[in-house]
Parts: C-alpha cells; sequence; structure tokens
DNA sequence: TAAAAATGCAAAGTTAACTATACATTTTTC
DNA sequence: GAAAAATGTATAGTTAACTTTGCATTTTTA
C-alpha cells in the first residue's frame, strides 16, 4: 500500500528517527513502511496520521483495494 | 483497541458471515476484533469501513492511545 | 573538507493478525 | 417446538508487522 509518509517528512524537514521515536517504532520500521515493504499496523497508521494532524485516509492510500470495493 | 462494528452490523441487520465475506475474511476475524482479542490490520480497518460506509476513525476508537499523543 | 546526521538496505528473530476447524449454546424462523 | 441460522469460544498453525543489529553510502553542517 502506498503512503505519504516520506512526502509529508520532507514538507515539513522531519528525520526517519525522529518520526519513528514520536510515533514509539524504530526507524527501520518508518523505512520499511516508507517504501511499501509491508503495510502499517492500524495503531501505528493511527499514530503516524495523528503526528501528522491528518486523517489516516489522508497518509495512506486505499486505492489499491477500492478493485475488491467494486467486486461485491 | 474498541470499535463499532457489532453495533453496526447489529443497526443494519448484517451477520457476521455476511461481514466476513464481503471483507474477504473468515468470521473468526471478525468475531476476535468485535471482542478486542486482537486489533483489525490497516487493510481490513479499511474494509469495514468502507463496507458501511464510514471512515476508519468513525469505526474504530483510538482514545485509548490518546494518552501517548499527549505525552509527546 | 572533515565530522555528524540522515538514509539505504539486509538478515535473523519475535509477536500479533489471521486462517482453519470444530463444537456448544443461543437466537431466529417456519 | 423443531430446524436453521447466528453467535461464542477455543486451539493449533501460518503469515506479516515490527524489532534488533549492523554496516555502507549520502547529505548536511560547522
Amino acid at each position: 500500500m502506498k503512503n505519504r509518509i516520506a512526502e509529508l517528512r520532507k514538507e515539513r524537514k522531519i528525520s526517519q528517527s525522529v518520526l519513528a521515536d514520536a510515533v514509539f517504532v524504530t526507524r527501520q520500521t518508518i523505512t520499511s513502511i516508507e517504501v511499501g515493504k509491508y503495510t502499517a499496523s492500524l495503531e501505528l497508521a493511527y499514530r503516524i496520521a495523528n503526528y501528522f494532524n491528518l486523517s489516516i485516509e489522508e497518509v495512506f492510500d486505499f486505492s489499491d483495494l477500492e478493485v475488491l470495493k467494486n467486486e461485491r
């Protein structure tokens, strides 16, 4: 799943380490999620969105799941 | 983490099985999430919220995480 | 331009989300 | 009131999120 984390970090000049500490995970976790190696948990997604004062839907891109929705 | 899934299901008279099928998980997964045995993944949270035409934040209760937010 | 900070990336280990199966109890429907 | 549907709960197994460690490269700062 795609997300805007790297983009939001750069806009606000926040390093991976600072974000990682703020949301209580390791830098490696932030990196992995940024590059799409895996998807954030719901709690982490919320913490990240909240850190940027955005909703989860504004940070994470669910458009690749819409297909399944339309298949219902 | 708390959520409004059982409540939303009952309002709309949708069984666990029907919801499970609609969001591509087993009934056991829905049950476990409803009773708080574990937290939904981000993708599943999105699918469930979307099924009810709500945002993730409207279905899942993150208030137990606010503490951490305020500690920043 | 050297030092410090930030990023990239990789691998092994742990934990939590989810599946599959199964059976007992409760609720709904006919 | 019997059958069918829905729910509760439990357990063993798989997969994916996340940690930990470590080191190499790039970018920033003094």
